[in-house]
DNA sequence: AATGAATGAGGGTTCATTCAT
DNA sequence: TATGAATGAACCCTCATTCAT
């Protein structure tokens, strides 16, 4: 494969990630494909070449970034065996790791913010693909641990919502304060899993989680 | 007051409301000084002579529906007297209903997500006259509540933030996915609020808040 | 009415004026707003505030300059009394007059050749409002000189389109040869209706019309 | 001569063919290359190994479509022994054919109205190899028919133009009206030379055509 | 105070043309 | 020969802003 080649089957790659960095930084309306096509590389119309309109090219971008949100959660506990405790401290941190402290993740959910209106598909394909399956996942952990004894029934049955409704302050945060510094975000997120561990263990179970 | 003059008094004040409800709608740069002119029933120049640029018009809109917001809060909680456990419930339903429930409330954040960036000074002041004082209501309560062996140590040290994070993701949730009505709002909020007292209170004490 | 009022009612003309002008020259496609709003006298915006985009303002101008044919065709009939050949010639003088003499007439035609197929509802309407009953009025016209005795009934009854073709001739050549000056139009037209009614003429009959 | 030299050889008479329908469809300017090169399956690029510029294609299919209409007519007449009359009628339908009823010839007209002040070298062309030698030949006709005694004198020194005027308005039907049938075109070609023989002829004389 | 005509600086998109492969 | 990626110059249209009335 000749450089040209190379440079040839990256473009359209090239080219979300220039879409995702200026789209983040301005919005979709003030964003202009120039900023768009100067950041990979190329000129205006070059952008023509691979996205028909700049509708086309922020959906594709999100739809880029999308890939995998799910399959990794999935892949997440498949690979956490242990107590119930355990795989919900996992894909509480996956959660964290994915919506608040990944760019692309957070970024993602500023993007459902601030386009979502416009673009009502790419929401609803944020909620069915992965923030429903995501509050599934943690209904079923939940239940889970109450099945097993280990989750104290009556307070693990609240909604998956509360139990990660950290992570979505946490996400909120980061996309308003940014710089600012607000918060420890190691010791946050610690601080939530330890609190919500220490709230759903039965008091006679060993708590058996490495935090 | 003459009719005229009445009207004239009145006029920033529509177009403000006008901006808000424009602005909210399609976010700053898609927003037209004339879809706003429109709703408040003028013609695009006019609101040249109230606001001088349309940033200005943006600033002020957000300044006007973030008056009192901080001063609503405390008028709250002076008027709600009674065990600390109370008191955190009473504020965190002012909260709920100020970030979440209230559309301009809730709108104001979707601003400081979407336009944050552009208007830096907005978030500081959101920051400073409204995050930090809440969260420094919320933990002045819970060290309150500990002080006064209403609410279990160890539990009530954790961060302000945790403990209204569920007010972000009602927040955020009615923001992106609006109308698919993902959720019961008065019984999360409700859910909300009982499965953290029941954390909080230590368990000899006795539990005399009205759920 | 002030001068500013003044100049306001006319705009509209004024812009017609000028995408007459420049569409006639480099027909719609090739005719850029900037090339209309400059004959005009305004930027390319401000065309935007009388008409929408450029094919209602190609629309507009032909509509403008459609107006009135027929109606001038039988105010033309009716201030020609008299014999049936001095009314055909009358109607033949108006034809060439406006259809290949006037610069608006025959330029409409070019516009009819040239963009037909973008704007058949433009067609359609030269078809029906103005074609169809000048070959009505010509029929007429011939059908009562026959009836009168004036006119050689065999020859009289082909068809219109072939009495006013050498008008459509005439105009082919000034659209196309321009110029070249191919032809001494006022000749032309005088050997057309002075060939014509030679042949209509019945023998016998007087020929009573002042060519 | 292999496959591959013969598809060759035939490439620039396909673009040039694609060139025209292209042309005739929309026009010079809203045609563009990558619709020509569609047509004549090729890409882009591909036409400009043959033609410098898009200009140049238009010209080279004008001049390609425009080639032997003379020589076809001089072909015509040499085929057509006879009385002048007969002679005449055989070229007037051999410029109906060739202006009117083929799709080429008439939309070489509509390309003379629509571009020609874009390509005078095409007019001028088209009037000097085509226009003056066709009128030239029925101005012959008609001089060689007012010698023999065949036509009428007084009548048939009238301009040719006059005499092929109807093809002309046929053509210009055909372009405008198209679709919308406004005519028997064999009728019409039948009756204009019938009308214009029954004119000409001398009384006198036997009408010896063949109509 | 308010209007609405006008400006002018873009910004999205198109497309003739080029050129490495 | 032909492709297709890329350029760059336009062009249509929008809109914040101005200003005479």
């Amino acid at each position: 494969m000749t450089e040209r080649a190379r440079r040839k089957a990256q473009r359209p790659g090239e080219i979300l990630e220039a879409a995702f960095d200026a789209f983040a930084e301005r919005g979709f309306a003030a964003t202009r494909m120039e900023d768009v096509a100067a950041r990979a590389g190329l000129t205006k119309g070059a952008i023509y070449f691979y996205f028909t309109t700049k509708e086309r090219l922020f959906e594709a971008m999100v739809t880029h970034y999308s890939q995998g949100i799910l399959a990794d959660a999935d892949a997440t506990l498949a690979a956490t065996l242990g107590s119930n405790a355990e795989r919900l401290k996992a894909f509480l941190e996956y959660i964290y790791g994915r919506c608040a402290q990944d760019r692309h993740g957070r970024e993602l959910i500023r993007f459902m913010v601030s386009e979502g209106k416009s673009f009502s598909g790419l929401v609803e394909r944020y909620y069915l693909d992965f923030f429903i399956p995501a509050m599934r996942i943690i209904s079923e952990l939940l239940a889970a641990g109450i099945d097993s004894g280990e989750f104290d029934s009556e307070l693990a049955q609240e909604g998956a919502e509360i139990i990660i409704a950290p992570a979505a302050l946490l996400t909120l945060m980061r996309l308003v304060f940014d710089q600012r510094q607000a918060i420890d975000e190691t010791a946050y997120i610690t601080a939530h899993i330890k609190f919500l561990l220490r709230v759903l263990l039965t008091p006679s179970a060993p708590d058996n989680t490495r935090q």
